[in-house]
DNA sequence: CCAATAGTGTCTTTTAGACAATATCAA
DNA sequence: TTGATATTGTCTAAAAGACACTATTGG
């Protein structure tokens, strides 16, 4: 140890996509393979040193972009780990901030991203380098206590969307089934929708209302902070 | 600008303590007057730089010691504050880890402390240096939301309490009065308080049992997280 | 028409809030 | 006995969950 410390940004960025076997939507997360020691071969979150002039969501934001080609639809810090056991085998002290993202992965698929990166389905990870595996877990269990009580799901949908599609990520995210008609009456008492005028037409069932958020409100309730 | 980089740990420390005017309990926060530039003369909160061999929490504790003389009944990252823009006119570039603590003022009170530390009341502060004012708005509104659904109340009491020493404590942190009996079935219901079979005597009236936390349960519930 | 999903309405259970009524102590 | 707070109980309103029923589309 020569007492040097080291600040490092990462970020568990989770987007969602069919389970490569039940089709069904799922979360998944991008992990960056480590090239070099300690814990070469490993996946690991992607992230790396603060830049200099550069702020720690703004770090993030675009770490997210290097490694997805994507921006966050929803960016918030998670934890920063600082114990002394971190990487026990360096020399060097490193406390990372970790945040966690939204995004929208239409576009950008899987094989945009570089050699060394590897999207994985969030629960069912190999175990990762550091204290990463701990790491995701704790986001995994902030993402489901926050769509519970903020409109963050709304950062996997577009524009507009019907109360089917929304109650589909909620479902993906709680990893359950919800009743249609309470969860629409749920949303609808919430005040957070406004129905437009639209529908979406073509199944072969009656079309549904579109609905878009209203934007006068945030998608989460951070008190008095409201960082960028 | 020298691109370095320095990461300081401070720390929110809550008490109960009466209003100075109403003698009301309110809550209070310990400040440190800064005596050297920049903001020289301002109040901040206590903290220093980590420790190479410190993990973050253990830091705050440290400082909380420290300054108080106390050992935190509770304590809880806040948020990792990093932008650049944080103290404009130092060369050096910090990123302040910041912690939350609960602590019990009764041994030790505000004459123990140091010369350039004070007791405040937390809604009632100045203007304070750096960020710190809105941090302490945060930790604030942090307090506020948690102290509903989770058991850090107890935290300010000691080992048995009568339920209106806890609802007074409720009502001193929420800054609002609560109904006896639906206070008290609240906290019933939610099974994480256990009845001794003793009570406090002395008043001009009916002795109230006194209860004590279940301590199987965490004080908060902070999922795969468990520092220290 | 039928299959499928959208949307409405109803009933029950749970929880929160207001508040009346009774219990028990010290003075 | 009285004043004070503890404790219990009751009523109502709001929210959550289960589920029946109607609406509208494409085929």
């Amino acid at each position: 140890m020569d007492g040097s410390l080291s600040l490092a940004v990462s970020t568990v960025i989770f987007a969602l996509r069919p389970h490569p076997r039940t089709r069904l939507p799922v979360l998944w997360v991008p992990l960056v393979r480590r090239i070099r020691q300690p814990h070469q071969g490993r996946w690991a979150l992607p992230g790396g040193p603060l830049g200099a002039e550069e702020g720690l969501a703004t770090s993030a934001a675009r770490t997210l972009q290097e490694t997805t080609r994507l921006s966050p639809r929803y960016l918030e810090q998670l934890y920063a780990f600082g114990g002394t056991d971190r990487a026990p085998t360096t020399a060097e002290r490193t406390v990372s901030v970790v945040y966690w993202a939204l995004v929208r992965p239409e576009e950008a698929d899987a094989g945009a991203v570089g050699v060394n990166v590897q999207w994985f389905v969030a629960d069912e990870l190999p175990e990762l380098a550091f204290d990463h595996s701990l790491i995701v877990e704790y986001a995994l269990w902030r993402l489901r206590n926050k769509v519970e009580y903020s409109r963050i799901a709304a950062a996997f949908l577009g524009e507009s969307f019907t109360l089917a599609e929304l109650r589909g990520v909620h479902e993906a995210v709680l990893q359950r089934s919800l009743e249609p008609s309470n969860f629409r009456r749920q949303i609808e008492t919430s005040g957070r929708l406004v129905a437009t005028d639209a529908y979406r037409t073509g199944g072969r069932h009656r079309p549904a209302r579109l609905y878009r958020h209203d934007r006068s409100i945030q998608l989460s309730d951070n008190g008095p902070l409201t960082e960028r």
